[in-house]
DNA sequence: AACAACCGACTGACTGGTCGGTTTTGTCCG
DNA sequence: CGGACAAAACCGACCAGTCAGTCGGTTGTT
């Protein structure tokens, strides 16, 4: 194989997957058109199926490319920092702000590639709200009764509750400790995160 | 309509409900048959669709009935707590430890559902893992700099994952504030959450 | 009789993937 | 240089499996 066949088969490559981050942006994985992907680079069902095997491994690819360049970027931007705990919030710092002004990379990335459409992430939208909510009273009746230092409750049940999702969807799929196992430690965490100084006794 | 009907209307309801949850638990939304809930019911296809009116519409129903008991629960187990922070934290004991028991339940309320098969979630996880371990290491590395007070630094990097996870997904949802606009609590939380009480200069 | 509840064979839209054939690109040699 | 050969790249009509939802008819209840 001539050395200038791979340079162009790269390009190509690229070309698509471009086109198809943008395909499965606007219409999430299941409502996404190989066929669309086709047209948006000027390449043919035929080409594209030349070039990955398959729908999922497209998006797998698109998925990788797009993790890469944002851990990427936060890493360079953690490289300023000088401290660790600093360095973590530079971090942050950079991944939020960038999806911030990116909603639909976000959107692709976070949920909806993997999801079944709007009316499944709405469903999930709302669940979630209501535990959030339930949260958040606790929440704001502690900061009522000076338990807490953080007076934005809101964005602290958010918090918790995806630290909770978090460490669920993690036992889930590493076969790790049971959220169980953890379930003080989470606890310090989370009500270290809130807690006024001045208040030592919680029951 | 006479009563009767009604009565044993809503029990049917129930039953194609047990069962539907129970293939959605095995199959995930995608890959559940309405023909396999039929047969788990022995009630034909023609009949479910009389009880419901589409394949999701039934999968919602799935949801919010889960979603009910374990909310309904954690108030519950909320009652006995004598202050707010605690009766917070007895609702988060009661969900871990819910969900911990029924992991078939766990995912289907918390991804399966709403996903497109094990080859995605895996995806996902890969990728949550990667940035996982980002922070993970910033954090162990503070933890060595005796910056933060938490040991169980794997932890501490799901909890900061989840979190901003969650903040972006409320964004992409509600319209509301983006993270950057709450970056400065969220990361003031997350700090407080780690921080040790005797390191109070950040950079 | 009237209506709810249920049946299940059938349909029709959908779309990922295939495959035989065509065009383009690079290489080799006379 | 140029013509012949091979391999890569690409084309697009077509196939094949899938399954949610429908509908005309049946059974059971009041």
């Amino acid at each position: 194989m001539p050395a200038s066949y791979t340079k162009h088969r790269s390009q190509t490559r690229e070309r698509i997957l471009e086109a198809a981050e943008s395909v499965f942006a606007d219409n999430g994985y299941h409502d996404a058109l190989v066929d669309e992907i086709g047209q948006r680079t000027s390449i043919s069902k035929g080409g594209l199926y030349f070039h990955f095997p398959s729908k999922e491994d497209l998006f797998f690819a698109v998925m990788d490319r797009l993790a890469d360049k944002l851990v990427t970027r936060a890493e360079k931007a953690a490289l300023n920092a000088e401290s660790p705990l600093g360095a973590a919030e530079a971090a942050m710092d950079d991944v939020l702000s960038t999806l911030s002004s990116q909603k639909r990379l976000a959107r692709l990335l976070i949920t909806q590639g993997y999801t079944m459409g709007n009316a499944f992430e709405s469903k999930r939208a709302e669940i979630f709200n209501r535990f959030a909510r339930v949260i958040g009273e606790q929440l704001h009746a502690a900061k009522e009764a000076g338990q807490i230092r953080e007076k934005n409750t809101d964005l602290a049940s958010l918090v918790w509750l995806g630290a909770m999702n978090e460490v669920i969807v993690h036992w889930l799929f590493s076969d790790g400790a049971s959220p169980k196992d953890v379930m003080s430690d989470l606890k310090s965490l989370l009500l270290a995160s809130v807690r006024s100084a001045d208040a030592k006794a919680l029951r």
